[in-house]
DNA sequence: GCCA
DNA sequence: CAGTACG
DNA sequence: TGGCCGCTACTG
């Protein structure tokens, strides 16, 4: 029985579901369910590439451990570690996992408390009344596992892409008639035009959203209300399908109707490209983006006027001796220090610019720079068209505190979780409006980091720039 | 786990 | 807030 | 060595 890619790549999605079980470090075991996606889609049979002696490509997400594993499984058709984490976990109870509201935390505490190992015994812990009394778990939960186990959710069931098509259409018109409403479209797979179709995934624009979702789960068909909130619910329809809604403002709707066409890949490919740093322009006016920070302008630059830069933390321009960098487009950003030069290095700005540089000074022998961390903070410059930044350039802070303690702080406008630069930074509001910050040195030329103290990333430099979001789907950059 |  | 979920 | 999608959204 030859080895086929889908093989390894169920042998893979088998791991990350044990390893999240054990309560392993999340990323690995995402680098376990990408490697069986990329193996999944990949057209070349390794196994006989493999056996035929010659050499894999390179793959992305598949390092020397992941291919080690690939080409034991190739040969041997076992895979050593699998075997070992199906010692480790009850054989049966990744099944659980494909219940909706069940994740590997449940899961987990399902078979550790309640030695329930598979679906029919969850089934008789969830009508013994059993379940509702483990932390994380309640009535309502336990009544949904019961609900899905009966109706035989936990077999992955797909629909004809024409028979969903159906089930849509019926949905949208009683979308249409929701108060408020403007558009409705249906998007997901079914958009896509996959052959079959795991769920349906609805969009609708109207101002009130929670209005829109509730009339979404009076539709006569529904089952199970699984969720519905201000923008999003979702429904088990009596076929089984499953429905998701999502409701936006109207001015939303294009950015929105492309998040929720996905596939999900798409949108984080699409989101990391949002990330980019922008280092030169090609001829044709395209940006090359690169990952690594800060952005040093080495030749003369030109930023298209079409390119709207926005800096929202570490954001530098590193202008080098003699290069011009002049930016054409809007530039926004909180109070940075944005630019640098060395010796004749110059930035002109001919967009609409504004709040780029923080006057960061302080006086020698000063070793408590609390009220010039704040200055810092506060004080922004202007640039008018055409300006030279260069005038405005002060050096940065060299802190020689371990930390520092900013008391009656505040911070106006924006929302509550705005990134705030300052220097080189990291976020300095608490996102649910905590009312204590503190500031905290960071290791070589980070500068400090300023965090809030509960939501806090050491050294977490982020991005230096980001593509600015024009309208578009709330929290989307890819708009 | 992979990657820069 | 953690857990789970969505593309 | 430190990033890894999302100012994600909803539930209890």
């Amino acid at each position: 029985m030859p080895v086929k890619n889908a093989d390894i790549a169920a042998a893979f999605e088998q791991i990350a579901d044990l390893l999240e079980l054990q309560n392993a470090n999340p990323f690995r075991v995402r680098a376990y369910r990408n490697a069986a996606r990329v193996v999944g889609e990949l057209k070349l049979d390794l196994a006989a590439t493999i056996a035929a002696g010659r050499p894999l490509p390179k793959l992305p997400g598949i390092g020397s451990d992941l291919e080690a594993k690939i080409r034991e499984f190739a040969t041997t058709g076992r895979m050593a570690a699998l075997e070992r984490l199906k010692k480790e976990v009850p054989a049966g109870v990744a099944e659980l996992l494909k219940l909706p509201g069940l994740g590997p935390k449940r899961v987990r505490a399902l078979y550790e408390e309640l030695h329930v190992h598979t679906l029919p015994q969850l089934l008789r812990a969830a009508r013994d009344g059993r379940i509702r009394s483990l932390p994380g778990f309640g009535a309502k939960t336990e009544q949904r596992i019961a609900e899905a186990i009966e109706r035989q959710l936990g077999q992955v069931k797909r629909f004809k892409l024409a028979i969903a098509a159906q089930y849509a259409d019926a949905l949208l018109a009683h979308l249409k008639r929701a108060p408020g409403v403007v558009e409705v479209a249906a998007a997901g797979s079914l958009r896509r035009a996959k052959e079959t179709v795991g769920d349906l995934d609805l969009l609708a624009t109207a101002p009130d959203g929670a209005a829109v979702c509730r009339h979404f789960t009076q539709y006569p068909d529904v089952a199970e209300v699984l969720q519905s909130g201000e923008t999003r619910a979702s429904v088990v329809l009596k076929s089984g399908l499953q429905v998701d809604l999502r409701v936006v403002p109207q001015e939303s709707y294009g950015a929105a109707l492309m998040y929720f066409t996905g596939s999900k890949a798409h949108n984080i490919r699409l989101r990391r490209l949002a990330q980019a740093v922008f280092t030169n322009e090609s001829a044709s006016g395209w940006q090359q983006v690169t990952f690594a920070s800060p952005v040093a302008v080495t030749a003369n630059t030109t930023i298209p006027a079409n390119v709207h830069l926005k800096v929202l933390q570490n954001g530098i321009f590193q202008v080098a001796d003699g290069v011009k960098l002049i930016i054409n487009g809007p530039l926004e950003a909180g109070p940075h220090q944005i630019f640098s030069w060395s010796g004749s290095g110059a930035i002109f700005i001919r967009g609409n610019c504004k709040e780029v540089l923080a006057e960061w000074f302080y006086p020698e022998g000063v070793t408590d720079h609390t009220d010039y961390i704040k200055k810092a903070v506060l004080a922004t410059k202007q640039f008018d068209s055409y300006e030279s930044a260069k005038d405005y350039w002060r050096p940065p802070v060299i802190l020689t505190k371990p930390s520092y303690t900013i008391a009656n702080l505040t911070f106006g406008g924006g929302w509550t979780g705005d990134y705030y630069a300052i220097s080189l930074v990291g976020r300095l509001s608490n996102h649910r409006g905590a009312p204590v910050l503190w500031v905290k040195a960071g290791s070589g030329n980070n500068g400090i980091v300023v965090g809030d103290g509960t939501n806090f990333q050491d050294n977490n430099l982020f991005e230096n720039l980001r593509i600015q979001k024009v309208g578009g789907y709330p929290g989307d950059n890819t708009g």
